[in-house]
RNA sequence: UGGGGUGUCGCCAAGUGGUAAGGCGCCUGGUUCUGGUCCAGGUAUUCCGAGGUUCGAAUCCUUGCACCCCAGCCA
């Protein structure tokens, strides 16, 4: 793990309890977990819940017990190669590296396909394993229902010899794809439908993309997993909810092997609840679905809750991980809500953020009583008040402003304290400026608004009176026209509707993406590098998109909203 | 109708027989040249329901109920 890793988290959870308790019962003198992802798509906040645990746990316990040797390896699952791909694994690196850890060895469970394929001769030889050549859909109809018992391959008692010569075979790519398949002799009757004769290897002439052609036969994940944890000395395996009913298949595995393989540990399986979080969509097809159908721009789209699209989005490492830390570890099935994350990513980007002043949808500002040609460079403060951090620049303030078209209206209501015919405003940093007239089109649209300032107030408040509201506002003359992207919650559901097909695309939230031009940023941000965060002042934290923004053409994506209660208080 | 799990505040989540932590959200008030931050206070007489054991139960027992997972040659 690296230096940038997170502070370890006092966390304490059921797995935590275990492994405390193993330590303490002396069953491990170190801990070493493994994150396992299928290299066949791109990682999300889901994983990153899975990794923040399995990395934590080697972090916590390296801190610990610093001679124990507790490690997290990076396992690459990838035993069905029809779907897995080098590229995959690429992005997956990237983004775990990015969450701030690092692996301490990199591996594959092709590593241990030569293992695997001795270890199930083992098997066949101690007639703990067959060679089963049922049709696909035969061995659906053996294998019975959650009802009702399945029945015996007529295979099932085929001689050692005979399984032996069909599974070398097998390998050696006599056979077609599905002709055959290499099983567990376990219990067709097993109310565990897991333990009916579960199949170990299946045939596939598909090149994989590390073993090349070496291989026409992969294992099944029930058969690679326990198999590969085992070799790697993983002391303990922790997965999601669904694989419960793997468990004892896991154990089967192991124990019907330990004694011939000598492994170095014998690794026991853990299940905790996945992540779910409302006002999107977790599952890899429906993330699929979105990329191919081309209803987002990519993997990395902002909207998606992807690692490469939540840092495209300019949400930071350090925030999800509070935010994985936040949720915890327990076993019930649950749904987080949005709004915890987006706690984590203000509560970060708060203290980090230098603040700075952006127009997003411009109404023109005309101050009457301020020369024509005066130019004023004020002094604004990167940090509030409560952020120890120093450091200033000069915005420019001249007699053409512009001010945000929500800090104006024409008939306010009694509690609203920004800009109104008659009514006086603070502008950030500068002048006290009051409404004097409107200037509206044909429509009535408001095309203008002509102020005075008055100038006893820059630096010192009004006397006689006092002013409740400030906007932000950036001079006319100098602004830096720029792109913003309004980013919002994907769905405009909590959840997506539950059916298999392709409706949840209609909950898509239309306004998840809004896209401005003209924007009038204020002049220090003409050259903002890609990737660099501000908070525009009363608006919300901004990025500098990494792919699209350029010194000179800024492009800003909105990472989240500041808290509004002003517009929470108007909705209801 | 089988098996494996889970049910504590709107959302997460502690708690493992001694009289309901914490975070998010929400509400109040204060501070404030961001209606942000921060600060102070409030927000479950009750732990899925019903019985029972006990001086005492979210925690033990009994019995219901609800939800999730398992019938891919996916993981």
């Amino acid at each position: 793990m690296n230096s940038s890793a997170p502070a370890p988290a006092k966390a304490s959870d059921f797995i935590r309890d275990i492994i405390n308790e193993d330590l303490q019962a002396e069953r491990h003198q170190k801990v070493i977990t493994r994150f396992p992802p299928e290299p066949n798509g791109f990682l999300h906040i889901g994983h990153a819940k899975s990794i923040c645990l399995n990395f934590g746990l080697a972090y916590e316990y390296r801190e610990k017990l610093p001679e124990s040797g507790s490690r997290c390896h990076l396992r690459f699952d990838d035993t069905d190669p029809v779907k897995e791909d080098t590229l995959f694994e690429d992005g997956i690196q990237e983004d775990v590296r990015w969450l701030g850890f690092e692996w301490d060895g990199l591996y594959h469970a092709s590593d241990y396909f030569e293992k695997m394929y001795e270890y199930a001769e083992y098997l066949i030889g101690a007639g703990k394993a067959y060679v089963c050549s049922l049709s696909d859909a035969e061995t659906k109809e053996y294998r019975g229902t959650v009802t009702t018992a399945g029945k015996n391959s007529p295979y099932r008692e085929r001689t050692v010899e005979e399984s032996l010569d069909l599974f070398r075979r097998m390998r050696a790519g006599e056979f077609k794809d599905g002709e055959h398949v290499l099983r567990a002799k376990i219990d067709m009757a097993n109310a565990n439908m897991k333990m009916r004769d579960p199949m170990l290897y299946r045939i596939r002439h598909t090149a994989h993309h590390m073993t090349g052609d070496k291989w026409c036969i992969y294992p099944m994940y029930d058969y690679a997993h326990p198999i590969s944890d085992a070799i790697e000395g993983i002391t303990h395996s922790i997965c999601t909810l669904e694989f419960e009913n793997n468990r004892e298949l896991y154990d089967w595995v192991i124990d019907n092997l330990i004694d011939y393989a000598k492994f170095p540990s014998r690794p026991h399986q853990y299940e905790f609840a996945r992540l779910n979080l409302n006002y999107t969509v977790m599952s890899k097809r429906r993330l699929l679905e979105l990329v191919e159908g081309k209803h987002v721009s990519g993997w990395d789209d902002p909207r998606l809750p992807t690692i490469a699209g939540m840092r495209r989005r300019g949400y930071t490492p350090e925030s999800i991980r509070a935010f994985c830390a936040s949720v915890g570890v327990a076993k019930a099935n649950s749904t987080v809500d949005m709004a915890q994350l987006e706690f984590c990513i203000r509560d970060d980007l708060n203290q980090k953020a230098p603040r700075v002043l952006a127009v997003l949808k411009p109404i023109k500002i005309v101050i009457e009583n301020y020369p024509d040609d005066k130019v004023e460079e004020l002094e604004a403060s990167y940090w509030p008040h409560d952020v120890p951090k120093e450091g200033t620049r000069l915005v420019p303030f001249s007699k053409e402003i512009y001010i945000e078209q929500d800090d104006f209206m024409l008939e306010p209501p009694k509690d609203y304290f920004r800009l109104a015919p008659g009514k006086e405003v603070r502008l950030r940093y500068a002048y006290c400026i009051t409404c004097k007239e409107v200037i509206q089109d044909a429509q009535g649209n408001v095309q203008e608004v002509r102020c005075t300032y008055d100038p006893e107030t820059l630096g010192a408040n009004p006397v006689g009176r006092k002013v409740k509201g400030t906007i932000h506002w950036v001079s006319a003359r100098h602004a830096q026209d720029a792109e913003v992207r309004l980013y919002d919650r994907l769905l405009s559901l909590e959840a997506p509707p539950a059916g298999k097909d392709s409706e949840f695309l209609n909950a898509i939230n239309p306004e998840a993406l809004q896209t401005l031009t003209g924007c009038k940023l204020e002049r220090s941000l003409a050259e903002a590098k890609p990737g660099e965060r501000f908070q525009f002042e009363r608006q919300g934290y901004f990025v500098a998109d990494v792919k699209d923004s350029k010194p000179g053409m800024p492009v800003f994506n909105r990472i989240v909203t500041l808290k509004d209660s002003w517009a929470r208080s108007q909705k209801k």
